[in-house]
This record gives C-alpha cells, sequence and structure tokens, in this order.
DNA sequence: TGACATACCTCGGAATTCGATGTATTATGT
DNA sequence: ACATAATACATCGAATTCCGAGGTATGTCA
C-alpha cells in the first residue's frame, strides 16, 4: 500500500504541525494525501513506540474529549531527523524520476 | 539504501529502453539516477529470476563481447506491469509531497 | 440495542533488501 | 609477468518494514 520506508517521515511531519495522539496521525496521513496513503493500525503503534524510543518523540497523557488519550510531541532531535528523511525523500524521489524520464 | 518496492519498477523500465544482461541494468540504474540509485548484487538477481518466472521478462542467450551473457528483454505483460508500476508511483510520490507540503 | 467510529495494543507472517561469500573471466596498470 | 580491478552470475542468512487478524474498551447515533 504504501512507499516502504516512508512512514516515520510521514508521522514526524504530522507531528511537526502540532501534538496529535495515534489515531488522529492515522487520519490526518489519510486526509492529507487525499486518500491515497494509508497506514495500518498494526504498522502505526510500533513505530510510535520504536520513534520514543529514540527520543524523536516524546509521549504526553492529555484529557481530549473527556477521555485520557497519549499524545505525542515532535522532540528538537525528532525535528532534525525530519529534515534529514525529508531531505532524504526529496533525493531518492527525484532519482527515481530522473530515471524514469520525467521531469524533476 | 533504496526506497523499498520499487526496485522491479526501475528494473522493468530499464529494459523497456532495450534488453540487457543483469550487470548492465545495475550499472544503468547508478548511472541513470547519477549515482544515488543502487541496487546491490544479492538484491538483482532474485528480482530477475522472479520478474522471469511471472512472464514478465523473458531471458535469452547473447554473446556479448566474446562471452556468453544471460540477456533479458520485456514481454508485452511487462510492459503494462511497468506502466501499471510507473503510474502507482507517480501517484505515490505525489501523495507524500502534498503531505509534506511541497509541490506535486 | 445494535452498529459504527474512536482509540490503543500485540502477534505472526509476508515481502523486500542488503551484506557476505563464492566462482570465473577479461581488462588494465606496472 | 603479475596483481588488481572490473565484469558477470549466483545463493544464503539476516534485518527491516509493513500488513492483517485479533483483542479490549468507550462514545455516539439511530
Amino acid at each position: 500500500m504504501n512507499i516502504k520506508g516512508s512512514l516515520p517521515l510521514l508521522i514526524l511531519h504530522v507531528l511537526s504541525t502540532g501534538p496529535r495522539h495515534g489515531y488522529a496521525i492515522l487520519k490526518e496521513i489519510r486526509q492529507g494525501s487525499e486518500g491515497v496513503l494509508g497506514v495500518a493500525e498494526g504498522t502505526l503503534y510500533p513505530i510510535l513506540h520504536d520513534l520514543e524510543q529514540r527520543g524523536l518523540i516524546e509521549a504526553f497523557e492529555e484529557t481530549v474529549s473527556g477521555r485520557l488519550r497519549r499524545c505525542y510531541r515532535l522532540t528538537e532531535a525528532g525535528r532534525r531527523e525530519l529534515d534529514r528523511q525529508a531531505a532524504e525523500w526529496r533525493r531518492y524521489s527525484r532519482a527515481v524520476n530522473l530515471l524514469l524520464g520525467g521531469a524533476s
């Protein structure tokens, strides 16, 4: 379904626009890509835990619409990693397009 | 090193520009992407065998510079699969760029 | 009261790729 | 002449990445 390896980038980017809980990230990726991209829950949560362990995001509890939710925000290291991965994405996608003979 | 899932697309595309043997495909992907993309040999040959088994490419023996080489050419089904995968690539990469807030 | 969306989670397995390793030939430099 | 690199093909095991299926629980709407 997805271009493999791009999910951490997408997740970090969504969190760079503001803290969110897991399920909200899911919906943001779907809507923000006009339904083209989709992340399965069984994929998202393990990645979230991994990003947290690596210090790229941090979790905090927050009450959203009367219920306790596990929210995440980007750390400074996460911001740097986001920049790094975004640059890498541009580099690779440009290279593929170059090879395929298309523009940019 | 590579965006996962894109290698069959790249290989099919290279073969669409003319028949080649494995090692030549390798170099074509490297040079055609200005060194950004690279395929390990341990990755290429299994994919080649898989594509052949699926009828997307066909092998033939040819003498290249005095030595017998195993060359591959695209089949009709391979051409269709290439079109399909190229369209999918454009669709997904556009969606990622859309989400990341960039153009196209 | 049933269905559906929200919200979180784990597990097993499939797919994809790389690195290491092996073999053999040809070209290039010294 | 000899060593080294490039060419050329191949297999294997391991790592990474992702999905689907399943589980739990609450809120909302008809």
